[in-house]
DNA sequence: GACCAGGCACATC
DNA sequence: GATGTGCATGGT
């Protein structure tokens, strides 16, 4: 990876004066939400180009038919996860998603989350990464998330964010703006945790497709 | 009723 | 390598 960012000072100053100017406006999100590792990592194959309301009525539809366990997902047949999955949409390639998740952590990880942990953090990523419909995001949402390893997610929030104020452009390829937080500010799994949890909600209230920038902790930055 | 949402894989050029 | 398209529901 030759596009990797150097460490830098004014990145890193960047960087920490985004995160506490959202802090002080949000405090602490608690980001992600989710009573268990395997339900935070459905959630995120759930929540692909899916707003997350939508993600919710459908965990509680896994959660109601006892499916958010690995075993039991496995066992339910394609058309009760896709029933359950419906309301998050793309819902048939979604139950093959998760279904694929569940299949290699009965193959690899002796079917559960736990089983993760003797995994080292790259390998794990390019396990996730070679599964049928998990990419890079997806796949350290699980990592960051699920599996607490120092990973910074970027999503089109963090994209849009960075771009509108001038720290990168919308397109920087997804690993340089990876490494681009992990350098300066890593590794710190607590922070990438509520970092991202707070440009997920910066973004929802401000930097959607059609920006609304009135109010928006990161007005400062424009200045 | 149009537009949008925290992606991803695949086809085509 | 860049660009386009399908996947699908629910909220604004």
């Amino acid at each position: 990876m030759n596009t990797k960012p150097r460490k830098s000072k004014r990145m890193e100053a960047a960087l920490r004066r985004m995160f506490g100017l959202m802090a002080a406006r949000y405090g602490p999100t608690g980001w992600w939400p989710g009573d268990s590792a395997f339900e935070i990592a459905v959630g995120a194959i759930l929540t692909q180009n899916t707003a997350w309301t939508n993600v919710e009525k459908a965990i509680a539809n896994l959660d109601r038919a006892g499916l958010l366990d690995p075993a039991a997902l496995l066992a339910a047949t394609p058309e009760e996860l896709e029933a359950a999955m419906r309301p998050s949409g793309y819902y048939r390639q979604k139950a093959q998603r998760v279904r694929l998740f569940c299949e290699y952590l009965r193959d690899r990880h002796n079917g559960v989350m736990e089983g993760m942990a003797v995994t080292p953090t790259e390998t794990l990523r390019a396990e996730l990464l070679a599964l049928n419909g998990i990419g890079p995001e997806t796949a350290d949402d699980i990592l960051l998330y699920a599996c607490g390893r120092p990973v910074f997610v970027v999503d089109a929030y963090t994209r849009r964010i960075l771009s509108r104020h001038g720290v990168a452009p919308f397109e920087t390829p997804y690993e340089t703006l990876r490494a681009m937080f992990e350098v300066n500010l890593g590794p710190d799994t607590e922070l990438f945790r509520e970092f991202h949890g707070l440009i997920v909600w910066t973004g929802k209230d401000f930097c959607r497709s059609r920006p609304q920038c009135r109010g928006c902790p990161l007005a400062p930055l424009l200045k």
